[in-house]
DNA sequence: CGGAACCTTGAGAGTAATCAACCCCCGTGG
DNA sequence: CCACGGGGGTTGATTACTCTCAAGGTTCCG
């Protein structure tokens, strides 16, 4: 389990060398920080934070750790609508604003802070610049789900993969958390197939295919390396950097 | 082409009977209307309002008519994200803030104000309302997109069909268009495969099989009449009430 | 050593796409 | 008045992608 260390959270949030999400003006950053551990709690890897339909906790903060947005379908069918990394702020409140609209897990050991609407209204108030990142970070949020739902709805296998893995690895530059020669993803194939809705026999199929193309380098449960990043990008139907600006808010100069 | 009348966004918006989106608090609402209406244009069926990538006009207040906010990939496949009925307010800047996470055509005749930056927080802040309306209404197309995304990962074409049917007969409903003994769809069989991911002939043989099991009527060219409710709503996989609350934002009390 | 969770591979089945032809309705213009 | 064309809708035949089922294989851990 882990501890409530934000120094993830401060990175991804704040940025490193003066730079980072809530920009240039390091007012009150400290205090905001100290704000949000006050409210901070960890989770084991598979707590269930929200029930689909359930009273919801307004607004999460993720500090560290991977949550997973899902739905399911009646008969137990599960779609991952979105993954929320550290330093992204979600609200799961459906229109009628009270109840959740998807459920929220913990994909791994979480540090997750918890925000009733009083202590965020405040918060908003006390830092006016926690309210543009929140309405970007919902922006990105919504055109991830975007181009991820045209490709549920018209791509092939290997382009909903292809995409899932671009998506997941910008998203990761962006938090400084993708090394150079690739990157770790805490999942299965089933998650995988969950988020691209393909079964997981058929991820199995389709990235052994990029790994055999020379495209991808699959080792030890998820190690992606990019061997070819222009086939991925071809194949996923993108433009790395034009993706990287719609979907994965940068650290703000 | 319509004229800038808003009496369909004013009912819409602001609701019959002392009731309505914006609440009982009636203060102001006159002039917000006005200064809607000051920057109301009209455009006819098909006029593309933003192209996916370009500069994008931050806020759309749809007055009267529908919008499609759709993407595409490469290959011309499109997908209708969502559509925007009269009272819906939508952004559809992506995350870094500037440039159209979609493209946004109208699908009919309509009337939208378009609003700039400095606009929209001018407004916010005189009609303190209007931003927490935001907020409901972008939750609302959350939850929508979510509930089709799942089906279209997971769900057969019955069940595509019918929750299309079924979502868009309940937005209807909560803005006071939707016919006690049925509705009218302003789209073309082509536009309801773009929204539930499958092919015109695959809708039209889905469509034709739920009219010939008596659940649904279909005339003249999408004039809907649910004759089944409850087998409607099985098919796909929700309970109307619950749903109508999620994607629905029904006039405040 | 056994079990559990996950990955891999093969075979067969089923759903929906595609291709193609035809129909209907309607507006246009000879 | 009728020929024409275009946009949709309908239906059938074929194709293809992905699912499901099933049987190992691997790794890790108690």
């Amino acid at each position: 389990m882990p501890t409530a260390d934000p120094s993830a959270f401060k990175t991804a949030m704040l940025g490193q060398k003066a730079r980072g999400r809530l920009g240039d003006d390091l007012r009150g950053k400290d205090a905001l920080l100290a704000t949000l551990c006050t409210n901070a709690r960890a989770f084991p890897a598979g707590h269930q934070l929200t029930i689909e339909g359930d009273e919801a906790a307004p607004v999460l903060c993720v500090i560290d750790g991977w949550l997973i947005q899902s739905k399911s379908l009646a008969d137990g069918q599960t779609l991952i609508i979105d993954f929320v990394l550290p330093g992204d702020i979600v609200s799961v409140a459906a229109a009628d604003g009270a109840t959740a609209a998807s459920q929220v897990d913990a994909l791994t050991d979480v540090v997750v802070a918890t925000l009733g609407t009083a202590q965020w209204d405040g918060m908003k108030r006390d830092w006016p610049a926690l309210d543009g990142l929140a309405v970007r970070l919902a922006a990105a949020s919504r055109a991830r789900i975007s181009e991820r739902m045209l490709r549920l709805a018209k791509g092939s296998a290997p382009t909903r993969i292809a995409y899932a893995l671009m998506e997941m690895w910008l998203r990761l530059q962006a938090i400084g958390r993708a090394p150079a020669h690739g990157f770790h993803l805490p999942l299965t194939q089933q998650h995988l197939g969950d988020f691209t809705g393909l079964s997981s026999v058929h991820v199995c199929r389709t990235m052994r295919r990029l790994a055999h193309d020379g495209i991808i380098r699959v080792e030890n449960h998820m190690d992606i390396g990019i061997r070819d990043l222009a086939a991925l990008a071809r194949i996923a139907g993108i433009d790395p950097e034009e993706l990287s600006r719609e979907i994965a808010p940068a650290p703000a100069a």
